[in-house]
Formats: structure tokens, sequence, C-alpha cells
DNA sequence: TACCAGGTAAAAA
DNA sequence: TTTTTACATGGT
């Protein structure tokens, strides 16, 4: 089956963070499409015209697609904000179709944040590659994200033998065993989801932020705190000096309400734009 | 070798 | 209350 995106779209570039980051078992490049487990059924997807590929195109697994390419985004609305600005102009006009892809699984998009903070993110890969093949399950060319359950049996030490921190084996027990009914968060307003997220220990500002972009789609989140944006918002918008968080949190307010799009853009044209 | 990398919370001041 | 420090790994 086809799922349908609004033109322009480009899927090499929407997806170009997994090629970039090198290989994801959980989202796994492999000879031109991408391999990941939806409702613990691998799916296949490649680029076709107007829309993406999915097969096998069953409808249960596939019906969680188009919020993984992104598809609630108002791209043409971000587009239209973009052309009247100097700054974001040229990036919009370099990347065009590009469609952020979602983590919609809350679950996932948490043990992802936790893992990645503070090291390289060459380093988190590594280190979710190494808990993905020793707590997931190969479905297929790609694996299955380890389930909440399966980890909560977990014991720390054994997160801590894949290279996780001492600490962040913590955090991700303390997020496994909580009593936090994570699919609920979706139907929260902001405040209150930032609240319930930052109440578990690990989960501060920058994770709650990057929950609210990748996972919620939330259309006006900008992780101001995070050191790839302040890079990013250095180099397009402040002509190569990199601003504080407080000067970055400024700098993203004029591209209200569209500003996760905004910082998917500068990050993406970070890897994408020649300098 | 030492230092930095998509932070966080606990200790010290 | 604000500032400093420890943390595990991968790349340079």
């Amino acid at each position: 089956m086809i799922v349908g995106l609004p033109a322009p779209y480009s899927f090499d570039l929407s997806l170009e963070r997994y090629r970039t980051f090198g290989p994801d078992p959980a989202a796994l490049w492999h000879e031109g499409g991408l391999h990941r487990v939806f409702r613990g059924v691998e799916l296949r997807l490649e680029a076709a015209p107007h829309g993406v590929r999915v097969e096998p195109g069953d409808e249960g697994p596939a019906a969680d697609v188009p919020a993984f390419l992104g598809a609630a985004f108002d791209l043409e609305g971000f587009r239209a904000l973009a052309a009247h600005d100097s700054d974001l102009a040229p990036i919009v006009g370099a990347l065009v179709g590009f469609r952020p892809p979602i983590v919609s699984d809350p679950w996932e998009a948490l043990v992802g944040a936790i893992t990645s903070q503070q090291v390289s993110l060459q380093a988190a890969l590594a280190i979710r590659r190494r808990f993905v093949e020793r707590f997931g399950r190969r479905v297929g060319l790609a694996w299955e994200f380890p389930s909440r359950e399966r980890v909560a049996s977990v014991e720390p030490e054994e997160l801590l033998a894949l290279g996780f921190s001492r600490r962040k084996s913590l955090y991700i027990e303390g997020l496994a065993r909580s009593d936090l009914d994570l699919g609920a968060l979706a139907a929260l307003p902001d405040d209150e989801v930032k609240a319930s997220l930052t109440a578990l220990p690990g989960i501060g500002e920058w994770t709650a932020d990057w929950f609210f972009a990748r996972c919620l789609a939330r259309p006006d989140a900008w992780p101001a705190g995070d050191l790839g944006l302040r890079k990013a918002v250095g180099r397009f918008l402040f002509g190569g000096r990199d601003p504080s968080v407080e000067e970055t949190r400024a700098a993203g307010v004029r591209f209200s309400p569209h500003r996760n799009l905004a910082a998917h853009y500068l990050l993406t044209g970070m890897r994408v734009i020649e300098p």
C-alpha cells in the first residue's frame, strides 16, 4: 500500500537521520528502504510517487506509519512562515520535502532521549544498539524496541554492562517500573505533560522538550537547551557564534507557532547543507 | 592523553 | 540559593 503525504515530500531527506547516524537495529536502513517493526510486524518503507510504499500493507501495523512519517505536521504553514524569513528560507529551499519522522511510542522516545543525554550521538547510538539487541526481539531484518515490561524485569547492573551510566540505568529502571501511564500523556496539555515527566528521576527539561518535539509532534516545541540546536542556531542565525540557552530560546520566538519544524530544519540543515 | 559530546541530580559553596 | 562535580562511552 501507499501512504500518501502532501507534496512536496522527499523520502530520502525525511529519513536522512537513519542513514547518517549509522545502523540502528530498531530503524534499519537497508537497500534504499527503511525497515522498522510496527505492532510486532516488520514493515519496509520505501520512496513512492506522492508518498511512501509500505510492505506488507496489512491494515493493522501500517496504520501507525503516517504518524511515524510526521503526517501530522503542518508543513504548508511552516513553509509559508519560512518563505518570509531570511534565515529560514535558504534552509527550507535546500531541504524541499523534508518532513521529520516521529517516534510515536512514548516509552521508546523517553528511553532514547535518556540514552542520548550528555554523550555524543555516536556514543548514544552504540549503547542503543547493544540495548535493542540485548532486550529487544528480532523481526526480519529489524528489531522491535525492547518493551517496557521486559525492561522492568531487568536489573540496573545489566544496563550498566551495556554502557549506560549507573545513573541512567536507574533512570530507565525507574521509568519502566513507574506507574505513569505514558500513553495518556498525548491527551494532556503541555504543562501537565512536563510536570508528569520531570517528576520522574532522570527526566529534566531537555528530555521533556525533545519528547514534545519528537514523540508528541507538538507544533511549537523548541528544545532551546539542546546543544545541537544551539550550534545550528549559531551557524544559521548568529553568524557562527554559539548562542547561550537564553539567546537560543529568544531566537525561536519568531518561528512560533511552527518552532518544532524550524528546529528540525535547522538541525537537518547542519548535516545536509554544505558550510 | 585529555577533552568534548543532542543532561541530570546530588554535593558543595 | 547558586555553582560545581560525577557520570560511561566513542571519537579526535
